[in-house]
DNA sequence: ATGAAAGCGCTAACAT
DNA sequence: ATGTTAGCGCTTTCAT
């Protein structure tokens, strides 16, 4: 812009420019070059204004029209940590349907926290964003998303929050850990144990849920860890699963970790205590993360429909945009279990014990 | 915004009305909310501006502002495709420099499609972004990018263009490469392969190089597989490996595989040919991605300062942005090789062979 | 079919 | 220390 270059950079070339060198007025310009109004317009006039435009490389400023038009076009997309194996997939899905609609996604992370979370979202506002999409709201972050909702459309994506009333869209989370719970049980385990994540990620919180009602259902019994992960990653999985192997409750035959990276973590802590996974304890992950199938032994794991997800998220979005008032609703996608190999019956002896 | 609720939204409040309701001139109000001009303004009307904006839940509209200044504060990031497991720790490292500068940064996908690639960076200067930052750049896009150098600041990211003349921070993938290849012919290995990346990315290209050179130097013998990857996937790993494991000219006792996906793709074609790694053949892989340590045998693979590079190119963009007329230079950051247990010496008879 | 004029919300130069 | 005025680049009535 003007204020930084010494000469006139191409983006500085304006509207006006390109109405000078066309002979015409601005306001024709402006309808020769918008395909919702070029109808309005001679077509050889139109052509003189295409033509000048683009002799002059000129580039319409959004900025102004933004201002002028009361929409950017624009819908942010606040995602906790891009690490994370189902945010491509589902942010495509995003794009695949808003793209077309005409509006542009623009990514931020917050890495998980709430500061950084706040400071982004009004950061969006203040860039008069038309719509914000959340994957990164924790359960307690309810009150600041109807604040958010005063300003502008919002949908919750993979994470909802504590008490609903807002447009969400998540993974059937509690349906996730009842498949693996169920299919753990199946195979005739009856000492379980899970590698719980942070319990303010709805997504977290539902599978243990989803792990706990299976367990009372099937009575089995929960080896409980006394601790829980800090962040879910591969260290602190491993640091939970050898505290379970040591329980003076006695370990469990099978763990439930909450996501890939603990389970990871878990088949490192019972390598190093001389187990083996599936025969000694069998392990279960989730999210099928890249290489998952690829560890020794193969990952049983919960595979995620995230790209739908994103396609359902904006959807929603544009059902905001498009004015029709729908009330709040929250859907849950359903989940996949993948059956590899790191889980399988007890043996024999410890079925019994 | 206004057009599209019934009522008055939040976003709505303008600087006007918080003027109004403390009693002064907008310009006043404006001073009063600036942190650069604030102390302009005569204490006791700053309280009262500034309890009216926050009474009225009022939100400076950077549309406007940016408008009339000239600048937006906004960086766009141009990235191929998020799934790449050096982006993070890059955008991250971006993030850490910019974001104290008042920069926000936005994040685009490209897909690795051409078209996409010019419509986002077109998007991008048409939103008026102060600067780019591309990494989704194949080499012969080097005359697309001095286009868009004549519009604003750019920096190339990860990979580079052919011709230079650009601001660009890479990852050394020749010395990659070379670290790779070196270890290996230090092992013993006569009979090489690469499964090489699509040759329009630089880092594979620089890959390819430093291999072939280190080959030459040590008088081995590159075994040629036919073919590329398409993609530098699992699936096209698998497959290229297969064929050269049947090669005619005798199969390699070692392969570099441009990426650890297609390292894991190798090692699954071993197995199907009921060859052993690292004991048959050896395997390394590019890029020390999340999990590549847990897969059987854990992965010697190269490991990239991302994060580093993400604050050089941040670095350098505010050279940009500052005025500083530096001339395009290109710096190559040094990766480091990680060893694990995918690469070994040969087998005697082989290495006799 | 085109032009004139107003104004989106803000900041900067110039008064006072 | 505060107010006045102009204008960033565009779109949108309203005239013609």
């Amino acid at each position: 812009m003007a204020h930084r270059a010494e000469g006139r950079r191409m983006s500085d070339v304006t509207l006006k420019d390109v109405a000078v060198r066309a002979g015409v007025h601005v306001a024709t310009a402006s309808r020769a070059l918008d395909p919702q109004r070029r109808h309005l317009v001679n077509s050889e006039t139109r052509q003189r204004v295409e033509t000048a435009a683009g002799e002059l490389g000129y580039r319409i400023n959004v900025l102004a029209r933004s201002l002028r038009k009361g929409s950017t076009g624009m819908i942010g997309a606040v995602v906790a940590d891009l690490g994370n194996p189902f945010l491509p997939p589902m942010l495509r899905g995003l794009e695949e349907v808003l793209g077309p609609r005409g509006y542009m996604t623009a990514v931020s992370e917050t890495h998980e926290d709430p500061e950084t979370f706040r400071r982004v979202c009004e950061q969006l506002i203040a860039r008069r964003v038309d719509g914000i999409v959340v994957s990164a709201a924790h359960v307690g972050d309810s009150d600041f998303i109807s604040t958010l909702e005063k300003s502008l459309p919002v949908v919750l994506a993979v994470r909802r929050v504590s008490g609903g009333g807002h447009h969400t869209v998540t993974h059937d989370d509690v349906l996730g850990a009842r498949l693996v719970t169920e299919y753990l049980a199946g195979l005739g385990h009856r000492r379980l144990a899970q590698l719980r994540g942070p319990e303010d990620v709805s997504s977290f919180a539902g599978r243990a849920r989803g792990f706990q009602e299976v367990v009372a259902e099937h009575d089995c019994t929960e080896i409980v860890a006394h601790d829980r992960a800090g962040a879910p990653t591969t260290d602190e999985g491993k640091r939970l699963a050898a505290a379970l192997l040591t329980a003076d409750v006695g370990r469990p035959t099978a763990i439930f970790a909450h996501n890939d990276l603990m389970a990871i973590g878990a088949l490192e802590a019972l390598g190093e205590a001389g187990l083996r996974c599936p025969e000694d304890v069998s392990i279960v992950g989730y999210n099928d993360a890249p290489l998952t199938a690829h560890v020794t032994p193969p990952l049983t794991t919960v595979r995620l429909p995230s790209n739908a997800l994103g396609r359902r998220v904006a959807a929603m979005m544009l059902g905001q945009l498009d004015q029709h008032k729908e009330p709040p609703t929250t859907v849950a996608l359903e989940p996949e279990l993948v059956i590899r190999a790191s889980a399988a019956a007890p043996a024999r002896d410890r079925a019994a014990g």
